[in-house]
DNA sequence: GGGGTACCATACGCTGGCGTATTGTCCACC
DNA sequence: GGTGGACAATACGCCAGCGTATGGTACCCC
């Protein structure tokens, strides 16, 4: 085993925290699980709390940019655009969809997993805003519905870590036709 | 201080269970915050497991039944109804939303808790369904709007957990029309 | 080849919480 | 007024996990 980065860390405590939320992220089984000491991770990071910051702020950076610019390059028509961010986010792999309820099952209980994701959520909602509009929305009604949706994306994403079935195509049609609706 | 009984636990483990999740009900500070050892804790209860069991049954209880009959006795007509149902359940105080989403976050980790969750989310469904229907929606569509509004009921609890503002009178509006929409 | 730097192992003390075992106190009823 | 049952206090052993301290290895550089 070559030795660890800090970002490896950072990547198995991820998967836990994605998997079984944050108080299941543990020092000790983690160094196991990476083969190594404790002793290693007091090296790269000063305590629990440390780890815990770094893990959210990984995902904040590849939790906002990297869809938003997906979806630009898929499509030009706004109503399309829109399809193409369903497919990015409805259509996530489960584990994408855990971390983003894990986060925010943290962020009710810490402070700075709490700022992050209102931040992250402000730059999506306003994204989607836009689109909306683009597909000739009026602005007011286009943040309301942006929120309306987003709020149905955290719902799917919440239900599906304890098994429902993802929405199907269907839902995800007539979802796309009622926000276009004018 | 009189004597307790397992349900004066159940609720107090219920009202922690709610605000920190189900990692943060431990027996000991909750006896002591009971003003009592956890010799009684152990005389109700077989175990911890036990105790964590009991809130979620006790949840399916009132979680069920309690909002339907609300609804039905609160109009006649179908959109009414709809209206009254989401003042009964965006509306919630937030102690209610905090257990919806904690009850879910633990379902992705307990076999119990997850069918449990299931069950209800079934009957809520079935209800919701029925109500779109009987304001002239098709029953494939129904169903389809059915889950919609319930993610984004769902999502919205998520979210108001780390202090989203609750959608305002005029996206549930949005979300009223675009629900009946034909 | 000696010393610094980066990374890791080991050992330690400590805390919080679990579950059990034992004993104690009411109170109800005969 | 003694006995049994409902409820609780106390004390115990145990384990997981935290953070610290200290020492060890490997490699790099002069």
């Amino acid at each position: 085993m070559a030795k660890l980065s800090a970002d490896d860390w950072i990547a198995a405590a991820a998967a836990r925290f994605g998997e079984h939320g944050a108080d299941a992220v543990r020092i000790e089984p983690l160094a196991k699980s990476l083969g190594v000491s404790k002793g290693s991770f007091y090296w790269h990071f000063k305590d629990r709390a440390a780890l815990l910051g770094a893990v959210v702020d990984a995902w904040e950076q590849r939790g906002t940019l990297e869809i938003i610019e997906g979806v630009r390059a898929a499509a030009d028509d706004p109503a399309d655009q829109l399809w193409a961010l369903f497919e990015r986010t409805f259509g996530t792999p489960t584990s994408v969809d855990m971390f983003e309820t894990a986060v925010r099952s943290w962020a009710s209980q810490d402070p700075h997993a709490r700022k992050l994701t209102k931040r992250v959520d402000r730059k999506r909602l306003a994204f989607v805003a836009g689109l909306l509009q683009a597909a000739g929305i009026p602005k007011a009604e286009a943040k309301r519905r942006a929120e309306l949706l987003y709020c149905t994306l955290i719902g799917e994403f919440l239900q599906r870590s304890y098994g429902k079935q993802r929405l199907d195509r269907g839902s995800l049609r007539s979802l796309h036709r009622l926000l276009l609706t004018m």
